[in-house]
DNA sequence: TTGAAAGCGCTAACAA
DNA sequence: TTGTTAGCGCTTTCAA
């Protein structure tokens, strides 16, 4: 039953043709008249027969696996974000017989990248998130190995792929701002995330004239509540998240000081997902599909693969979400 | 600087040996005299070169590459317990050379693992969850591959790491027994999983002779909230839930309708994660560690490929939390 | 339109 | 202890 230890050669000595026509059959790639070609295709069908992916790698330097990086900290990595972004690349590089090979980024710590393109175990590579000066961005770009960002980039000859952050945060805020809201904060995490500044730059000049201040690097909760508790205390009427790990640790805290939203503040999040979309009320915030931004991010890196020169920078929408948590 | 198209080959001339010494000093296979593999290896160290592994991957049929097989849903993807779990085997494959390739079974859907066993992309697989009939545990029987699964299962010859759910769900719910609980409800996700099953059991024979109800196949905010409903309804003294995902609807229902914990129902949970940890008040819960058990999960695979035969169930301790939620 | 033959870079008998 | 020689299974010139 499984006999899959079948090679091109005894399709070849089976058919009486060479393993050459054999090998253009498959690929295609040749003249073939379409007798042979169907022949060896029936033959093929019939007998179960799949090619061996390292033969083929080793003689045409590919391995046929792309490389999926996210950071390493598993608090990050189990964001919904990278798990829906993920989706999207696997749909699109199964479809295209890829396969994706996992590696992490721990605190600029990218030896697993390094490995991973030593080796030449990929025939590209996607980033899931950019920093500012992203040490796995000069990697690859030293390497010479097709890849693609997800989240921008200052680098330069970068393709990358993003949902607008900047036009989508700029625009609730400014929604917010239109709502009569004298003071707002702005509650973020680590700032050397690329997006991290996009938001808050968004939330700026959505906010211009309102009174603001901003709270960076809260990544975790005892910085967040911190941020909470001075933002009250300064009487903020708007509490604005930088993503959903930040608004579920601000409603949490929120709720144990025994703060209502929105009559007490009103909260929103730059980013939504299932970790607060249950919340009571209803969070108003940026909706973005980030499956569709993992799929993007396939189809443009295998286009490179295949020799292509794709657009440098593909950006997605956004829907803004207005909820009971700003009124 | 990016001369990494050094070859054993090259090795050899520029050697002046043949390129099976140049192998042999690598490898530490067979005997060879400590002055020639020193030359060997302090060329290699110095010119940087690095072994081509599709080349080394053909010649020994293997991959270096392990695949990591996760739930496709990103609900499911996204619970720590995998992310924590997935960080565990990175790191000790990393170790060992290896990569991972992840692939994702939908709903029963194995095609992703049928592609990588078929096109023999890897050369072991870690099945990060079990199910009760499970197809991918008979694809990979039949494939003839080393596997393990993270999780049990009834399987014949199955090579298997897991917490002990049973005893921890049975210790848990026998304390909660003591504390004088007269009637509880247990809310459990999908009845296919076996670990939901292994649970369901610990929490009855924990309970015995405790009033119980319990609500199977609850993985939907709808389904969680009809089941809190009807569990308070009928004046239940105790919700115990299957998994932290679980908890987290339920401390959502139970805040949505105002229940107060645990004056009003007490809420313990059989898995903890940062999902609930900083829930007010905090929740009973069982503590495990899935990054060890990723560790080795992937410790025993990297054995079995090794041709060790390695011990069939192998389970890991837990911890019961006793926390505010229960008194 | 087809085939022969030379690799891709490494490992592993078998000899020496 | 080291080297010679076949492969691993496929692709790809170059010829026919």
């Amino acid at each position: 039953m499984t006999t899959d230890n079948l090679t091109i050669d005894d399709i070849a000595r089976e058919l009486g043709i060479s393993k050459t026509t054999v090998s253009r059959s498959i690929s295609g790639k040749g003249r073939i008249s379409e007798k042979t070609r169907k022949r060896v295709l029936d033959f093929i069908e019939k007998n179960n027969y799949k090619p061996n992916f390292m033969a083929r790698g080793l003689a045409q330097s590919r391995t046929f696996n792309i490389g999926w990086v996210v950071p390493g900290d598993s608090e990050m990595t189990a964001l919904s974000f990278f798990q829906q972004c993920m989706l999207g690349v696997i749909d699109v590089a199964t479809q295209a017989d890829y396969d994706l090979l996992i590696t992490t980024v721990f605190d600029h710590n990218i030896n697993g990248l390094l490995r991973v393109l030593e080796n030449h175990k990929v025939d590209g590579v996607i980033l899931g998130q950019t920093l500012t000066h992203d040490p796995a961005i000069r990697a690859l770009k030293k390497s010479g190995i097709p890849f693609v960002t997800v989240g921008s980039t200052e680098e330069k000859n970068v393709v990358q792929v993003d949902h607008d952050h900047l036009s989508a945060c700029k625009e609730l805020a400014s929604i917010l701002k239109l709502k009569g809201i004298r003071s707002a904060s702005f509650i973020a995490g680590a700032e050397d995330k690329v997006v991290t500044l996009a938001r808050r730059r968004g939330f700026e000049e959505g906010m211009d004239g309102v009174n603001t201040t901003i709270y960076m690097n809260c990544d975790r909760n005892e910085e967040i509540d911190r941020a909470v508790d001075d933002a009250m205390r300064s009487k903020t009427e708007c509490i604005v998240c930088e993503d959903d790990r930040i608004c579920y640790g601000v409603l949490a805290k929120l709720k144990k000081d025994g703060v209502q939203i929105p009559s007490q503040v009103r909260v929103a999040s730059f980013y939504n997902s299932s970790l607060i979309e249950d919340n009571q009320p209803a969070i108003t915030s940026l909706w973005y599909d980030p499956k569709a931004l993992g799929a993007m991010a396939c189809r443009t890196l295998l286009s490179m693969i295949e020799g292509e020169t794709p657009v440098q920078r593909q950006k997605l929408g956004y829907e803004v979400m207005l909820k009971a948590s700003t009124l």
